[in-house]
DNA sequence: ATGGCTTGAGTGTCAAGA
């Protein structure tokens, strides 16, 4: 079974790579981020001609988010448990016996703003809600854009960014509270190359010059880290033109 | 040098991303 996340910023200029991607790797299951597309707009037909059933949880401009599967997902639920939010950044399905969430951590733009502390509440209650989620369904894996950079080997320059959004301590303490919860980082299972990084700026070449960060990631539990085979960060869709500034992980399980 | 692109909204040019 393989498993994938990719934050796509705008389905809608992104749905051709999609599918492109999507007929290359095959995999099972893709969770997708910043589709930026309301439900009525949702190219759910495209994406059936495809081999894939979806499960979408949309708003104007931002957020949305997606699970596409080739088996039909059941059980979809929407939003943090217990905690109220406007913006659509969690969905979660069943197939083949694994409960999937498909997250989009919240930027947080700058620390002490605003939206830095929605950004820490919203993963406190995150971590209340999985504590949960993970006696439910043993087979969790939770997929998507965390926005955290979990050590400095995932940052091309950790010296530049030293506290800043993404990397600061309040941040990295949450996601290491994510796998305190028994939630392993899969890519971190195996020997990965050097700066191995899943997202890249738009400007001053920087994917070319690899000044990358890793937020992208896939976390499972213990019964499925124990059947993961490989973690990898595809580029080769980064290459292409007009693409997302986000590269796509995808996660090989042995189910 | 707080910008450098890209997107969506909407038709000016800005907010937001990371």
């Amino acid at each position: 079974m393989k498993i994938a996340t990719w934050n796509v910023n705008s389905l809608k200029v992104r749905l051709p790579h999609v599918l492109d991607w999507l007929h290359s790797q095959q995999p099972d299951v893709l969770c997708l981020q910043e589709t930026k597309q309301e439900d009525k707009a949702f190219p759910a037909d495209e994406l059936a001609a495809a081999g894939y059933s979806s499960l979408f949880s949309g708003q104007k401009t931002y957020n949305g988010v997606a699970i596409l599967s080739r088996t039909e997902a059941q059980q979809a639920s929407f939003g943090i448990g217990g905690f109220e939010d406007e913006q659509k950044r969690v969905i979660s399905a069943t197939t083949n016996g694994v409960r999937v969430v498909c997250l989009y951590v919240p930027n947080g733009q700058a620390v002490g703003s605003d939206k830095y502390e929605y950004k820490l509440r919203w993963l406190a209650a995150l971590t209340r809600w999985l504590r949960d989620e993970l006696e439910q369904h043993p087979r969790l894996a939770v997929l998507g854009d965390f926005n955290i950079a979990p050590e400095d080997r995932d940052i091309y320059d950790p010296v530049a960014w030293k506290g800043q959004v993404l990397c600061s301590d309040a941040e990295r303490e949450a996601f290491r509270a994510l796998t305190g919860l028994g939630l392993q980082d899969s890519f971190r299972l195996f020997d990965q190359p050097q700066k191995s990084y899943s997202w890249w700026d738009y400007r001053m070449m920087a994917f070319r010059r690899n000044l990358g960060i890793r937020i992208d990631h896939i976390l499972l539990s213990a019964p499925l880290a124990a059947t993961c085979k490989a973690c990898d960060i595809d580029r080769e869709p980064r290459k292409l033109e007009r693409p997302s500034d986000h590269a796509p992980v995808i996660a090989t399980l042995e189910l």
